[in-house]
DNA sequence: TCCCATGGAATTGGATACAATAGACCCACC
DNA sequence: GGTGGGTCTATTGTATCCAATTCCATGGGA
């Protein structure tokens, strides 16, 4: 009887961080999602870079679990694109090469106009002014690593007005498997900091202000088709032996 | 020293059923894998409809085999969209309801003529020729799922000359996803049979013949978009308490 | 000197057994 | 008669143990 009509919702992570639900808790309850948590913020903040081995005895050991939690918390990151199984081989960090990565952003540029429509009606001026400020704080990030966390808060931000959820957990699978390679290209200009980039996020705030969602679809539109050549002309970021892979 | 640079590939499921290769064997390795192809193969063809209870022993038994590998294969399915977790209390064949159900046809919408584009390089005469064959035999197909599977071969087939790996993957994802609604609306039409969709087939076929990826691309968002219109005209196939779904 | 086969070790995959949680049913109480 | 609490069962989550496979290294041969 209680077979039927369960849960409606595929109960995705929406926008930000996966599985922030649950009450917070999950002290208990589930620890292949607690791993697979500590895992997902250690592969995007680029502490285990692409290609790197994940074994699962380590990881068990470091989170206090036996390996069977581990291997869920694998299964999960695989069906988010962040790991690559292979039978009775091992896991590996995802790696994508160049051909992927443009793949990753032509999808980008196709599907996040998309998403911005949908979130402009739901994007109250609190939300709006938060935007401002976070693009403010981009503008004087110190590192990479500060400038591309403001960038994804910014971007989840202009989404959280979207009250999809197939679309936001596309947009939001694809913004982790390329995380990495922002990170690693906006690395080579730490110094110059795009100045672009800022004005396409004062033009988007702009848009959305003005309530113009094709506007609005067009600055992300550019945005992400620019980011995505700028990349192709930096193909020594994938394949290449990365420095502290080991 | 082996941690670097070993899998390039995402080992994704490309286009077609997942996981089609290993060698066919896949005899004792991965008995997560083929109960996760056999539980799929059940969800799609509908034998399990959305909504329906799925538990961890029961299938165990029916694959004979313990609850850890179904387990893996839940975890597989959850990442391809087909099936819904919930932690400490179980899992359902997902469910999509109305809006995100015409949140995935957008998504096809914007995509799909992005791979058709890819594919057509690729497409040798011969492919053209079979794909000539299945329209064919669509036009003949008895019941919907004959119509369904030979649609999806037909579909197939037309992004087969695709080399992506990313864009594949979620298109595959997408149809997947939606499968199931477009059984039940294929249904609806049983007797009457759409000739609409047969035109669409044969334009699709003739644009990639003459090499024009441009207009494929508009036969298929055409087709895409008007299936969309249909859909959401028979919201009573959403929600609802489907028949046969004890 | 290079290539291929064979051994061992490390790692992953699976089965059984146990603990914990969630839902359901029943009963007492208001 | 309706509601709250309590218990009980069914189902899921985890730990430990064992088997199968793969990778690496070493040794023999051409």
């Amino acid at each position: 009887m209680s077979d039927t009509a369960v849960p409606r919702t595929p109960s995705k992570p929406v926008t930000g961080r996966p599985a922030d639900r649950e009450g917070g808790a999950g002290r208990h309850g589930n620890a292949s999602r607690r791993i697979a948590d500590g895992l997902r913020a250690a592969i995007l903040s680029g502490e285990l870079p692409p290609g790197s081995r994940i074994r699962q005895e380590e990881v068990a050991a470091q989170y206090g679990a036996s390996r069977i939690p581990v291997r869920g918390a694998l299964n999960i990151l695989q069906s988010d694109g962040l790991v690559t199984l292979i039978a009775n081989a091992g896991a590996w960090v995802a790696q994508l090469n160049l051909a992927e990565c443009e793949e990753a952003y032509q999808l980008r540029e196709q599907i996040e106009p998309l998403l911005i429509s949908a979130s402009l009606p739901g994007l109250t001026a609190e939300k709006l002014d938060r935007m401002d400020d976070l693009a403010a704080r981009m503008e004087r990030a110190a590192t990479p690593e500060d400038f591309l966390h403001l960038d994804r808060e910014f971007h989840d931000l202009s989404y959280s007005g979207a009250e999809t959820v197939v679309l936001a957990d596309f947009v939001c699978r694809l913004w982790n498997m390329t995380q990495q390679y922002r990170l690693a290209f906006y690395r080579l200009f730490e110094e110059q900091g795009s100045e672009i980039v800022h004005d396409e996020h004062r033009m988007l705030v702009r848009a959305l202000r003005e309530g113009d969602a094709d506007q609005a679809g067009l600055v992300m539109r550019g945005h992400i088709r620019r980011t995505r050549q700028a990349l192709a002309q930096h193909p020594e970021l994938f394949d290449g032996a990365r420095p502290g892979a080991s």
